[in-house]
DNA sequence: TGTACATCAGTGAACGCGCGTTCACTGATGTAC
DNA sequence: TGTACATCAGTGAACGCGCGTTCACTGATGTAC
């Protein structure tokens, strides 16, 4: 074994997470189009045959970054969620939050997941691992809606899609690094919070007046 | 002059148009990494030197894609607002929906401004066009905000973002009409118009109960 | 109306490039005995 | 502990491919006279 990434001859002994690792850092640094197997191969230190025994193509090497990020996000968001504590409506802001972080801190993840075209037909486990991650969304739009009168519970799952995507938006409009960020007034993650904020406040939660700021 | 699109010998008449279109087909059926220069010579009938007395190089010719991309959604963007008319809430709405609509009807379009890493100051134009494009749901936020009494006003440039990204998320989550389009309990219409009415009711818009529906 | 000519939008051949992938191979590893 | 051997993760050379781009060229167009 060898736990500490040095090659040591022949055998690189862990190839594989030093082909995804490299297929990360391509991807951050030009978007899915920029990963290439052979890049990826040089970058590790390997002739360009050897991913080959490991992944079945380009585009399976791709899915595994996907498929990583989806289990990173569903983690980040349960973190944030922190099981509605202190309350649920915070929680649902602290995973708004932790959504934009992701997609800040994890560009070749966000990218491979949202932007490689992916069918998740084709990669097995796909599809599964990212309704994992939209499940925390829905479980705290669940605890958040039961925390109000029966009557008017809005439903949850929309709930949970509203929030998914407002965070998306935010995220795919606002929260790059590189060049191609808009400037604007206040941060993307002030930009978000106020939006939840609105959001929620209509809903019955959330409470305070919103003119004048953001906060 | 050329004004039915066809060939007549060795002049074409109409490439760099012809060019254009082929460029669109090619980004709607694979995204801005299928489009080659090559291609799209080729599907407008022309040798592969040819597009190089219209555009600069490959990237060009896509920035031209996203240029008229923002133009043309300014415009979808302008005929929903309708100058407020009947009302700026039904206005918002309706700028919220046609947004969607865009996305979905101009995938080529959508994806040559959104998905392609075009850096704006390599191409002339291009930012100004897309804040032409925002410039509309700018308007029609304030619009929005001016019928509020003075002291409950949001800032006008917030909501105006919020609608976009609000908009935004939902039509890259599922807005897709390709197979990698999540199913959902409705359609991404109803789910933008509901998510655009919970956030004006809570500026005091929008009135009505939310609870058990989205509409 | 006819002709000479400048303009310029095309051609087609060629280039170098980097990619994905395959193949027969080689050498390191670790296990059975 | 030592040895034979199966396994398998690497090599490196090769392939065919399609791309972006350049170049000298050609032929259609339209204008000046």
């Amino acid at each position: 074994m060898n736990w500490s990434g040095q090659r040591r001859g022949y055998h690189h002994g862990n190839l594989r997470e030093a082909l995804i690792e490299a297929a990360q850092v391509l991807i951050a640094e030009g978007g899915p189009a920029a990963f290439t197997i052979a890049e990826a191969a040089r970058r590790a230190g390997v002739s360009p045959a050897a991913p080959y025994r490991h992944f079945r193509d380009a585009e399976t090497l791709l899915a595994e970054v996907a498929l990583r990020g989806y289990e990173h996000l569903a983690e980040a968001l349960l973190r944030a969620w922190a099981g509605g504590r202190p309350t649920p409506v915070r929680g649902l802001e602290a995973i708004g939050r932790a959504y934009l972080n992701f997609a800040r801190s994890e560009p070749a993840f966000y990218a491979a997941m949202f932007e490689a075209r992916l069918n998740p037909e084709n990669h097995a486990g796909l599809l599964s691992a990212s309704e994992r991650a939209f499940a925390v969304m829905r479980e705290a739009a669940e605890a958040v809606a039961s925390g109000l009168p029966k009557g008017e519970r809005p439903p949850p799952l929309m709930v949970a899609l509203h929030l998914w995507a407002m965070a998306h938006g935010v995220a795919a409009l606002f929260g790059r690094r590189d060049g191609s960020r808009r400037t604007l007034p206040m941060s993307p993650d002030d930009l978000l919070e106020a939006g939840i904020l609105v959001y929620l406040q209509s809903l019955g939660l959330a409470g305070g007046s919103l003119a004048g700021g953001s906060r």
